[in-house]
RNA sequence: GGCCCGUUCGUCUAUCGGCUAGGACAUCUCCCUUUCACGGAGGAAAGACGGGUUCGAUUCCCGUACGGGCUACCA
C-alpha cells in the first residue's frame, strides 16, 4: 500500500536561503503537488548556538515570493504541531532513552576537552581525522566502559552527558536511493554519532529521523552532503520505528560554484557579483549584507524555473516552464546525479524570457518600486506600461530598466555631444529648431513625427542618417533605447522641444 | 588519510546498445535595425582513460584517473 504524500523541507533557520535550499524546497513542492500531497516546512532550531534572530520569518518571506507555500508549518498550522524542534526538545529524549535501554545507544560523558584529546592522540598522517567509533569509544568514559554504578552516579550527580548511537562492528546498511539507486555503507566505518546533546537537545540525526516519523513523512529529499549520514538515520530508523515505516530517500546533487569546484556558497556570489541567497539577507549579529535574486532583479518565477532546470529536465528540448507545467511534469527519475555548476548568465537569460513572456502589469510595480528607490517617482502607469513595453527586450533583470528608461522620466543628465560634434554644421542647427518650432502643427505621435522629420530633412538635402543619431543623443543622452520617434511620442511634445534646445545649446 | 557519490561541447544538458552525438547559455560570423538591443541564419565546440560484455558501446560491467561531499555535543 502506498503512504500519502506527505514531504518536508527543513532548514535550519541560521542565516540566507541558499539557492541550493530553494531548489530542494522547490523539488519538495513539485512532488507534494503532482502527488495531492502535503509540503510540511519544519523548522531545525536544536543548535541554540546558532539561532539568528529574524532568520525563521525570512525563510518565510522567501517561500512567500517563490510562491512555494508550506501547506504545514510554523505559520501555517497543521496537526502535526509544533513544527519548531526547539518546541518538541521533551518528545527526542524519550528516544534516546529507549534506544539506551535497547542497546543501540550509550551515554557518554566526554568533555569537549577530552574529546579534543582523543583526537590530537590519535591523530595520525593516515588518519587525520580520527572517530569516535567501536575502537576509541572502547577507550572513552561512556557507559560501556564505566560500569553501571559509575553510571549511576555520575547521572545522578547531574554530570552533563550526551547520548550516542552505537554502531554496530561489521553490519552492511544499505538502502535505494531514489535518484543514486542502491547505495551501501559498512557500519564498522561510520562513527557513534551523537544524537542527544549535553543541553537535552536532539542532534539533526536524532531529530530528522523522530519528526519524519511523527509527521508521517512518505519521501525524505535532501542534499547529497547528507548522503555519509544516511546509514545513522537508517539504522536509526531500524531501531526505532521499522525501516517499513521509514520514508524514501532522494538525496540531491549539489548546486556547484561556477569557476573551479565545489558547493556554491554565499562568499562565492560577493566574488563573482551576483546573489546566492533568493531574498536580501542582513545578519543581525555580523551585520554582514548578502543580496538576493528578488532585489537583484529576478522575476519569481524566472528564478523557481531557473532552478529546476539545475538538476532536472523532462526530456525534451523545453527550458521555460511555468510552475503548473513543472507540477505536472517534474520526475524525480529525471533528476540528475551529478552536481552542477551555476552558470549566472544562463539565470539572467532564464529572467529574460519571462520578462518578455509575462504581461508587463504582472511585474510592472517592482520596476516602479526600483525607480522610487533610485529617486524616479512615476505618477503615470500608463505611461509607465509604454515604456516597460518599449524597453523590455533589452532588459534582462528588472533593475536593468532603470539605466533603460529613465529618460523617459527625466531628461539625461549628460548628453555624449563628441559623438556628433564633429560632423555639426549651422544647417543642422538650424534643421532642428525649426523642426522643433514645427510641432504644433503635427498630429504627435511617433509616424508622423518620422514623416515630418524626414520631409523636412530632405527638403533641407540632408541626409536622414545624419540627424537621426544627433536626434537620439538630444533625447536619450547616448547611443542606445527604442525608436527615437516613440520616445519623442513618450516624453511628449514640449520635453521633446526642451531637450533639443539644451542639446544645441551644448553643440 | 578513510568512507560515500559523481564524470557528454567553456557551462546547463539530450541520448535509456545503432550517433553524421541533438538543444540552450556564452562565444564567433552574417542578416535585420539610420542607435543599442530583440530577432533570424550560420560556425566553432563534448562522450576522462584502460580493460571487458556485445555484431555493435557515450550508453552495461570492472579498474584507473580526476572532481565533489562527509569525516562537530552544526545543520
Amino acid at each position: 500500500m502506498t503512504k500519502k504524500v506527505r514531504v518536508r523541507f527543513a532548514p535550519s533557520p541560521t542565516g540566507g536561503l541558499h539557492i541550493g535550499g530553494v531548489r530542494t524546497v522547490l523539488y519538495n513542492y513539485l512532488f507534494a503537488k503532482q502527488h495531492g500531497g502535503t509540503f510540511i516546512l519544519r523548522i531545525e532550531d536544536t543548535d541554540q548556538s546558532r539561532y539568528v534572530e529574524g532568520a525563521e520569518a525570512y525563510i518565510f518571506d522567501c517561500l512567500d515570493w517563490c510562491g512555494l507555500t508550506p501547506d504545514e508549518s510554523v505559520m501555517h498550522g497543521g496537526d502535526f504541531a509544533p513544527y519548531r524542534q526547539s518546541e518538541r526538545k521533551d518528545t527526542y529524549a524519550k528516544y534516546a532513552e529507549q534506544l539506551v535501554k535497547n542497546g543501540f545507544a550509550y551515554y557518554a560523558f566526554d568533555t569537549p576537552e577530552e574529546l579534543d584529546e582523543m583526537r590530537q592522540k590519535f591523530k595520525t598522517h593516515d588518519n587525520p581525522s580520527p572517530q569516535y567509533n567501536y575502537e576509541i569509544r572502547e577507550r572513552m568514559r561512556n557507559s560501556l566502559t564505566l560500569g553501571e554504578e559509575e553510571v549511576q552516579r555520575l547521572v545522578s550527580a547531574g554530570a552533563p552527558y550526551v547520548v550516542r548511537i552505537k554502531m554496530p562492528i561489521n553490519e552492511e546498511i544499505k538502502f535505494t536511493d531514489m535518484i543514486r539507486g542502491e547505495v551501501s555503507f559498512s557500519s564498522a566505518l561510520v562513527d557513534d554519532k551523537v544524537l542527544l546533546k549535553a543541553d537535552g537537545m536532539p542532534t539533526y540525526h536524532l531529530a530528522v529521523v523522530v519528526d519524519d516519523h511523527l509527521m508521517q513523512i512518505s519521501h525524505a529529499f535532501r542534499g547529497e552532503e547528507w548522503l555519509p549520514s544516511a546509514p545513522v538515520h537508517i539504522l536509526l530508523w531500524k531501531y526505532l520505528f521499522g525501516l517499513e515505516q521509514m520514508p524514501q530517500w532522494a538525496h540531491l546533487p549539489l548546486i556547484l560554484k561556477p569557476d573551479g569546484n565545489g558547493k556554491l556558497s554565499k562568499r562565492d556570489g560577493d566574488r563573482l557579483g551576483f546573489p546566492v541567497f533568493a531574498m536580501d539577507w542582513t545578519d543581525p549579529r555580523t551585520g554582514d549584507k548578502a543580496t538576493g535574486f528578488k532585489e537583484t532583479g529576478f522575476l519569481p518565477q524566472a528564478f523557481v524555473n531557473m532552478l529546476a532546470m539545475m538538476g532536472w529536465n523532462d526530456g525534451t528540448e523545453q527550458e521555460i516552464f511555468t510552475i503548473d507545467e513543472l507540477v505536472e511534469k517534474f520526475s524525480l527519475e529525471r533528476v540528475h546525479k551529478s552536481g552542477a555548476k551555476f552558470d549566472y548568465e544562463k539565470a539572467k537569460w532564464y529572467n529574460h524570457e519571462w520578462i518578455k513572456k509575462l504581461a508587463v502589469d504582472r511585474w510592472q510595480l517592482a520596476v516602479k518600486d526600483d525607480f522610487a528607490k533610485r529617486g524616479i517617482d512615476i505618477s503615470g502607469d500608463a505611461k509607465l506600461k509604454r515604456v516597460l513595453e518599449l524597453v523590455k527586450d533589452r532588459c534582462s533583470l528588472l533593475t536593468d530598466f532603470y539605466e533603460q528608461a529613465k529618460f523617459f522620466f527625466e531628461a539625461p543628465k549628460t548628453i555624449d555631444v563628441d559623438s556628433i560634434k564633429g560632423k555639426w554644421n549651422e544647417e543642422k542647427t538650424a534643421f532642428f529648431r525649426e523642426w522643433a518650432s514645427s510641432f504644433d502643427k503635427v498630429e504627435w505621435n511617433a509616424v508622423t513625427l518620422e514623416a515630418s522629420f524626414k520631409e523636412r530633412a530632405s527638403s533641407k538635402n540632408i541626409k536622414v542618417g545624419e540627424l537621426m543619431l544627433p536626434l537620439r543623443i538630444m533625447l536619450v543622452g547616448g547611443k542606445f533605447g527604442p525608436g527615437v520617434f516613440d520616445i519623442a511620442e513618450v516624453i511628449g511634445k514640449s520635453e521633446t522641444q526642451q531637450r533639443i534646445e539644451h542639446a544645441l545649446r551644448l553643440l
